[in-house]
DNA sequence: TGACCGCGTCTTTTT
DNA sequence: GACGCGGTCA
């Protein structure tokens, strides 16, 4: 790249934004408040980098989640040329770390090959072990224990530590918990065990690496020229102390974030991070950018007017140069069916009277239970619409078990993964012979893959049939360990899920649903050859198994693409963070809800009031806020009042639709219910769009609209009926139909060496080729 | 052992 | 409304 082309594009930015791209004299921290440019300083700071000659090998950038790292990766090949950016160390914090300590693993007294326990697994064993332990569930629930461990390890407090402190010891004993010190000893014990780390493990690991080998850590600190980090508000005292380890040589660190949007304290981020990065490092400088790009005046101003109310923050003041643009609507309802109803006729109408791509809709939500109603509402309106936080492919079960076989061939002292495919598909390996190979297990401090090669020796009273039933399961898996040195892992996945009976288990059940867990496996295998390749692409040569199951493990369904397809996007607040569309709904802005009940202190409120921020600087042109008076949770009507947040906003930024003649302030119910249902102001009702008055009862089948039972064929512009299309793994074929089940779109596909298939559309990455 | 039913409980946000 | 748990029956 030459001089000239470095040059032109530090003229795509504002002087701000050059400042803190040009800066190299140190660290740096960047205050980007939303909507100015924040994604693009450091794609260019990246660039920038590269272009003055430090190889991308020596540059890591963390990111927030996958997705962000492998688009801001794909921007910055655009600046500078694939092959620059090809090797730089870009990603979560737990996907990077998870490749530094698998090549660590030895030192730490794990192999290669550690698995990751997920949210389930972790619970799982801490439900062992609180039963082992005989103590009384209710107050040692799975949930609490948890939480107390991970916020624990985030702070990097280790269980000896733990049981030392009388901090700790004394809010445990007020909690009634005082056993709670044990409980994380033995979790930690039992993960080490089964050569497992939890999410939070792949941090605190990181740490203990680089605490107890100094050499370990000079190599990385001299390898990594350059640091940088996204989103900094939202790091937790582990990932803070990594981050300043690894800068400590070089000192050649630059962390982008915004106090005002830090909302994940909850996961042990700590926003004294960045509150306090100039007291980490004292000769760090300090570049804000104020200018919002993304959305008008009008919504800027009343973001502003929103935060203004917490104290706690760096001071800012962000505006935008666009032009006022419309007022925030805000509109009250009756019931939570209403507000969704009310959601699914403004979309109808944005779309076909001002012509919003549907893509550029969002629908916000405090917690993911509130999506059941506005999918209702979406179907009924006939708007296309994509949720995330429903459940993403890999968490899908007969994903998990498929993987649980794969884990366990890696690591077979993977105690959870065990225990999940025991006896599945079903082999008569009941509930209680698992119970007793566990027990022993635990007796003998060894994991259940060892009990199962012996069970005499290790004193499990089973009858000769279960003894036969575990040692047919034992053959399988000892098959699967000699596979796995000669076959590669696609090869090795196929054949997982043919002769663990996986696969003829979903053949067997006739129903859409066994069709669809077929089709999900075959997904599986894509999905690892998808990896093998882009592995290959990303110049990895040697790629194992383990790498497969390690990415996979930390793969959220905020990582898939959202791709081009034209659907309105329902998603939650924390979900939305770091994108931008034209027009955002929130909705259930309620007292108990939005703010959380679960929210009683100070600064527990300001962190909501950072989320409502957060939601209403997504918009870029239009916001509509609303709230129901009466909402269906829990399974019953639940009363309550308009969100305090909403007295937040100043008047001056919202449109004077009924709300204004209602005493918001008082938190009261509102008098003139009858003029609720003529909200969102401006415009009148459009006839032409509304298929049902709101008001009208629905008639609703039980929960059947979740598994339409017929498949409905749908044309899909890019993959019409016989065209022909090329697949990485089934190679060319033609396009039989493109149909909608079980709410996601599927493509069937007549190959020619491979037969007739199902996919899944948005895992298919087919290439169109006619 | 496994499928099924009814009961009680909990319910935020996510790597 | 969803899920886990305990009990019942084949």
């Amino acid at each position: 790249m030459c001089m000239a082309n470095k040059i032109s594009f530090l003229d795509d930015l504002n002087p701000s934004q050059q400042a803190a791209v040009a800066y190299n004299g140190g660290p740096s921290l960047v205050i980007a408040g939303a909507g100015s440019g924040k994604t693009r300083v450091l794609t260019y700071k990246i660039a920038y980098l590269l272009q003055s000659g430090i190889p991308a090998h020596t540059i890591l950038a963390l990111t927030f989640t996958n997705k962000a790292a492998r688009e801001m990766k794909e921007r910055i090949a655009g600046l500078v040329g694939y092959q620059t950016a090809r090797y730089l160390w870009m990603g979560t914090f737990h996907s990077i770390f998870r490749r530094m300590l698998q090549a660590e693993a030895d030192k730490l007294g794990y192999t290669h090959g550690f698995s990751i326990y997920d949210t389930p697994d972790s619970k799982s064993l801490v439900k062992s072990i609180i039963k082992e332990k005989q103590l009384d569930t209710k107050v040692y629930t799975v949930g609490a224990v948890l939480g107390r461990i991970s916020s624990a390890k985030n702070n990097l407090i280790s269980p000896r530590a733990y049981s030392q402190n009388p901090d700790l010891q004394k809010y445990d004993y007020q909690q009634r918990m005082s056993r709670m010190g044990e409980l994380y000893a033995e979790y930690v014990r039992r993960c080490k065990q089964a050569n497992a780390m939890d999410f939070d493990d792949l941090l605190y690991n990181t740490n203990l690496l680089f605490r107890d080998y100094p050499e370990v850590l000079r190599k990385y600190q001299e390898m990594f020229n350059y640091i940088l980090v996204d989103e900094y508000q939202d790091t937790n005292f582990a990932q803070y102390l990594i981050i300043k380890k690894l800068a400590e040589k070089h000192q050649c660190i630059c962390v982008v974030g915004d106090d005002a949007q830090s909302i994940y304290s909850f996961r042990g981020a700590n926003i004294q991070n960045i509150l306090r990065f100039q007291e980490t490092y004292p000769d760090s400088r300090v570049f804000k950018l104020e200018q919002n790009y993304r959305s008008t005046q009008n919504i800027v101003d009343a973001a502003n007017s929103i935060i203004a109310a917490n104290k706690a923050q760096i001071p800012k003041h962000v505006f935008s140069e666009k032009e006022k643009g419309e007022l925030i609507h805000l509109s009250s309802c009756f019931t939570d069916q209403e507000e969704a109803s009310l959601v699914g006729q403004n979309i109808a109408q944005l779309h076909r009277r001002k012509d919003i791509a549907y893509n550029q809709i969002a629908v916000l939500y405090r917690t993911n239970s509130q999506s059941r109603v506005l999918e209702d509402s979406m179907r009924k309106y006939g708007i296309p619409y994509r949720i995330y936080g429903g459940q993403a492919f890999y968490q899908r079960k007969e994903i998990k078990d498929a993987l649980a076989y794969l884990r366990l061939v890696v690591n077979i002292q993977d105690n959870e993964a065990l225990k999940r495919i025991i006896n599945v598909p079903a082999r008569g390996i009941g509930e209680t012979t698992i119970a007793k190979l566990e027990e022993s297990a635990r007796l003998h401090e060894t994991g259940i893959w060892d009990v199962l090669g012996d069970p005499l020796k290790y004193n499990v009273a089973i009858n000769s049939g279960t003894a036969g039933k575990l040692d047919a399961f034992r053959k399988l898996i000892c098959g699967f360990q000699e596979m796995h040195s000669t076959l590669d892992a696609y090869e090795l996945t196929e054949s997982i899920i043919k002769l663990s009976g996986l696969a003829a288990d979903a053949m067997k059940d006739k129903s859409n649903e066994g069709l669809s867990r077929y089709d999900n496996l075959q997904e599986l295998l894509n999905s690892v050859h998808e990896f093998t390749e882009r592995q290959l692409r990303d110049g990895i040569e040697q790629i194992t198994l383990e790498d497969f199951l390690g990415e996979v493990a930390l793969i959220t369904d905020q990582d898939e693409d959202n791709g081009t397809e034209e659907k309105v996007t329902l998603m939650t607040i924390h979900a939305s963070k770091g994108l931008e569309f034209n027009t955002v709904f929130i909705v259930g802005m309620e007292e108990g809800l939005f703010p959380s009940s679960f929210s009683e202190t100070v600064s527990e409120i300001e962190e909501e009031r950072r989320l409502f921020y957060v939601a209403v600087t997504r918009a870029e042109e239009r916001c509509y806020i609303s709230f129901a008076k009466s909402r269906f949770r829990n399974g019953k009507t639940n009363f309550s009042t308009a969100s305090r947040f909403i007295s937040d906003i100043d008047d001056r930024y919202l449109d004077d639709t009924p709300h204004k003649q209602h005493n918001l302030s008082g938190n009261r119910f509102f008098r003139d219910d009858l003029e609720a249902h003529q909200w969102w102001g401006n415009s009148g009702t459009d006839e032409s769009v509304v298929p049902a008055s709101p008001q009208r009862k629905t008639v609703k089948v039980g929960t059947s609209y979740l598994k339409t039972d017929e498949k409905q064929t749908v044309q899909h512009p890019d993959f019409p009926e016989g065209c022909t299309v090329r697949h990485g793994v089934f190679g060319i074929g033609t396009v039989i139909r493109c149909y909608r089940e079980n709410d996601s779109d599927k493509i069937e596909v007549d190959f020619a060496d491979k037969g007739k298939k199902h996919l899944l559309l948005k895992f298919a990455r087919l290439e169109r080729i006619d």
